[in-house]
DNA sequence: CGATTCACACCTAGGTGACAATCT
DNA sequence: AGATTGTCACCTAGGTGTGAATCG
């Protein structure tokens, strides 16, 4: 699909309003049975939590789960109507990063601008002023693969019974991987973007293709891609939230 | 769906077979996208094994699986039709059996005829000598639920591409079950049965129901549903073949 | 007394980060 | 030296029959 970016969390609040008329940004010359759409991205607050450290991905040369798991409550689908819902990842700069020492007083979130090197630090300061610096231009893209939620295609009415949860869906390194999943360049950053298509009946619905989709994009799930931890504090925030994890956890504080 | 069995084994062998006429028993009458379906069960001759030794199949309040799982590789379908997969259940017959001794030389296949007491046995015969007696009439029809194929509807291409397999059905005892299980009367005789319905695009397609589906039954997977093992050597059998039940085998003599 | 239920040990199947080895 | 790979212990999640307890 075309790269259009609707904005998240705006546009018509949950539940289909009757006789909207789809316009204002983003929503203009689409479907009527799109441009209702809506996307509440799951699980907020933990992706916030992630993206104030600076979200970290693994890709393996198998293929590895995104945690958090990218999820959706769905709303303002045509009930009756079908749609495809897939995924995919959008480069979110031309660059190339190294996680490194630092001038600090930025903090882990944003790449620092420029390129030059900074001078070494004593010792102890080293974890704390750590971060993600510029390190020359970004790799050839990785061939622009898509995933398709394995649910598709659905009827409207079944998409927004319940969360819609891409646990499917594999992060891989391996640019000749042959099993479908997502190819990525490690040390690259990444917008996880979510597209809604409704399923045209029409013939020649090809001519209708742009008008019949809609695409969400959540800032706060934005994420290095890398094939190991670099910020410890990514690493003990995965521990501490991903289930599969739990084995690497000390103490419990709570349930 | 109604009660139409097609003959299992019989008709088309495998792959679309062009300029077939849709005849013969079974055939007459159908949507020339479902007469040409041929379905082929796999692990027969583990069915057979199973049933040479009269298949007994567990019976849970939260569901069991089945085991031989019920699998085909279907053949002859419109490769761009739309089809939903389904299979039911049939009582064999309006009996309640029980397990006890009998008086031999019939076997553990079939069960005994008439309901007569059979005299006590010496103890060390009472193994071999045990069998399925009648116990009486039926009880009431448990409520007849059917299993949609989880991947249902989808392209015949799709559903030939390779062997549908039905591992997500469960069995139940439980009446009131709300998890969308089968529901089966312990101690009861069952006939699985699979259905292969085309997604009729017409309007009013209600009225070509009948000709729209195509129905399958294999001798070799009727059973009786049972909350407890009776036959010792179908509990072997079971666990020498059940991936999930190594736990329980005792030498290993070959894989 | 036969039929059913339940907690349990033991599996399959597969998702974690740690860590040592290897690559570039 | 930094990035990547492969193996591993340790989890989650859920499918087995067992055998004691309970039901009717």
């Amino acid at each position: 699909p075309a790269a259009f970016l609707a904005t998240p969390g705006e546009g018509p609040p949950s539940g289909t309003v009757p006789g909207w008329a789809c316009e204002g940004p983003g929503a203009s010359g689409k479907n009527r049975r799109v441009c209702h759409a809506a996307a509440r991205l799951e699980m907020g607050s933990l992706w916030e939590e992630f993206n104030r450290l600076g979200t970290e991905m693994i890709v393996t040369k198998a293929g590895r789960r995104m945690f958090p798991t990218f999820q959706v409550k769905l709303s303002g689908l045509d009930p009756s109507a079908d749609y495809v819902l897939l995924m995919d990842f959008v480069p979110l700069d031309d660059k190339r990063y190294r996680w490194g020492w630092g001038w600090g007083g930025m903090g882990a979130r944003g790449p620092r601008p420029g390129g030059a090197e900074p001078p070494p630090r004593p010792r102890r300061y080293a974890f704390h002023s750590s971060s993600w610096l510029v390190a020359g231009r970004a790799d050839p893209a990785a061939p622009g693969r898509v995933h398709f939620h394995p649910d598709s295609p659905a009827k409207g009415a079944q998409w927004m019974r319940q969360i819609v949860s891409f646990d499917k869906l594999k992060l891989t390194n391996n640019l000749l991987d042959d099993n479908g999943h997502i190819i990525l360049n490690s040390m690259h950053r990444y917008q996880p973007r979510f597209h809604v298509v409704l399923v045209d009946p029409r013939r020649d619905s090809e001519r209708f293709a742009h008008e019949n989709f809609k695409s969400f994009s959540f800032p706060e799930t934005q994420f290095m891609a890398v094939t190991a931890y670099q910020n410890h504090r990514i690493t003990q925030l995965k521990i501490a939230s991903n289930p599969f994890a739990k084995g690497f956890r000390d103490g419990e504080p709570e349930p």
